[in-house]
DNA sequence: CTGCATCCTGCGCGATACTG
DNA sequence: CAGTATCGCGCAGGATGCAG
């Protein structure tokens, strides 16, 4: 467990997981998209060790253009599956844990913007 | 599940809170002892965290000589089930992920100790 | 025993610019 | 488009000491 939270208890690595976890193939900005607010830096660094770790596999699309995609194994689909109920216990459950603190002012900062 | 990811993907949390899901109450020390090598000021903000989300319930036993136990929430327990797919899933799968980058040294390290 | 205060460090991660 | 290189910083978290 401690090996597994060393893998994937950052900040990103879930979300990107999760925006991989498509039957196509995903683009890098595409994921870059889906993920939100992070650097190229920080995505790229989270792709090679999920590739690394067989979670998600990289693939050049056009040599010429320069496209590749990122595609999800089936490995990797074993995991994202227990993430998976993990992300729905969070949609379930989210306003009990943002009722309790408030202190977060976001990544996003979009849902907060009502106070002047 | 950002929010989500804010408070349980740091490097201990998930660990304390597996650690606090016992029938009985947890100390604190107790706690410490099976999560591994946790500074007490880390724990003692990992619990208060929890706390703060209605995860665990703190509880003082004894005034006199200092005793306090932990216990897991109801609501702590919806949580920690997702979480224990998770930790299957990692026990079965731990081999994988180890095979591939070798580059751990361990916080327990002790499991390593068969080499010369 | 159960913490809190303090000091200190690494590194996770963001911003930005550059390349093929 | 898909990254890599560089710089800088905030903060998680380790070590240590003290206290009720």
């Amino acid at each position: 467990m401690r090996k597994l939270l060393n893998e994937i208890s950052d900040k990103w690595t879930i979300l990107v997981l999760t925006a991989c976890d498509d039957i196509e193939g995903v683009r890098f900005n595409e994921i870059k998209r889906r993920v939100g607010a992070i650097s190229p830096k920080t995505l790229s660094a989270t792709l090679r060790q999920l590739e690394r770790n067989g979670i998600v596999e990289r693939r050049v699309i056009d040599r010429s253009v320069l496209a590749v995609e990122y595609r999800i194994t089936s490995f990797g689909r074993t995991l994202s599956e227990p993430l998976g109920v993990l992300l729905r216990w969070a949609e379930m459950n989210f306003f009990q844990i943002l009722a309790s603190q408030q202190s977060y002012d976001g990544s996003l900062a979009g849902e907060a913007q009502g106070r002047s």
